[in-house]
DNA sequence: CGGTTAATTAACTCAAAGGTTAAATATAAG
DNA sequence: CTTATATTTAACCTTTGAGTTAATTAACCG
């Protein structure tokens, strides 16, 4: 279950379909009226109408009027706490930290292993 | 729906749980085993274990066998690809003033760059 | 062997996600 | 006022996700 109350938690899940990071991907070069957003894809436009407003609760999108239109504009606040979060994990991707660490991990693991032998 | 096949689409839904992120936070400081990263979370056993299962099918953790012990291993790959998708949108939530063009220009040759990677 | 510990699988419940079609709303244009 | 266009809401369906308890598998230990 996702909280609603955990920004990364209601982030992630929209991120979590591709239509609508497709949607965010085309809002990228402005803002467009639903219609033209749903095009590309082969899917009715309630369901277009549904997965933004997946976007615009995870706060990942604005939208105004301007006539009977409602443009949707990207905002990317949220994806900045994506990218601060998955920074955490950057040394465990390159590789000479991983193997350090590996290495380390399974040093302590080989001395409590023995540690507990001879207790016993 | 999220799509098997889509990487990202896994990844990022498997990263929308506060739980699973808590078991990757820990998993950061060393491989540990299955009950001892369930002990800090209100839930039962199999619970956790179905979590450490979409972790898994996420390729975010490896699994290994010691005696009656699965410890779990994080495995950051995955993430990698996490930050890349979102360095695309860095210039939305750092620039002020509007840089639209060079972005897209930019967009695209990386978006290109990337189809060749995985195709190969 | 029999018992204990670690972890998974099975079977189930319940809620939410993603889609549909049909009806409703909002605004503009004749 | 009526009609066309853009979009949302309503009602519904089906699948998936996250949790439960009870049973099962796997490995160790005395």
């Amino acid at each position: 279950m996702v909280k609603d109350n955990d920004i990364l938690s209601t982030t992630f899940a929209a991120l979590a379909d591709p239509t609508r990071r497709a949607i965010l991907a085309k809002l990228a070069s402005g803002e467009t009226s639903v219609t033209k957003l749903a095009e590309p894809f082969d899917m009715s436009l309630p369901a277009v109408s549904k997965h933004l407003k997946v976007l615009e609760h995870a706060g990942l999108i604005a939208r105004s009027r301007d006539a009977q239109w409602r443009p949707c504009r990207l905002d990317a606040g949220p994806l900045k706490e994506v990218a601060d979060w998955v920074s955490h994990y950057r040394r465990f991707w390159e590789d000479t930290f991983d193997r350090l660490d590996e290495y380390l991990t399974n040093l302590k693991k080989k001395e409590k292993k023995n540690v507990r032998r001879r207790k016993k």
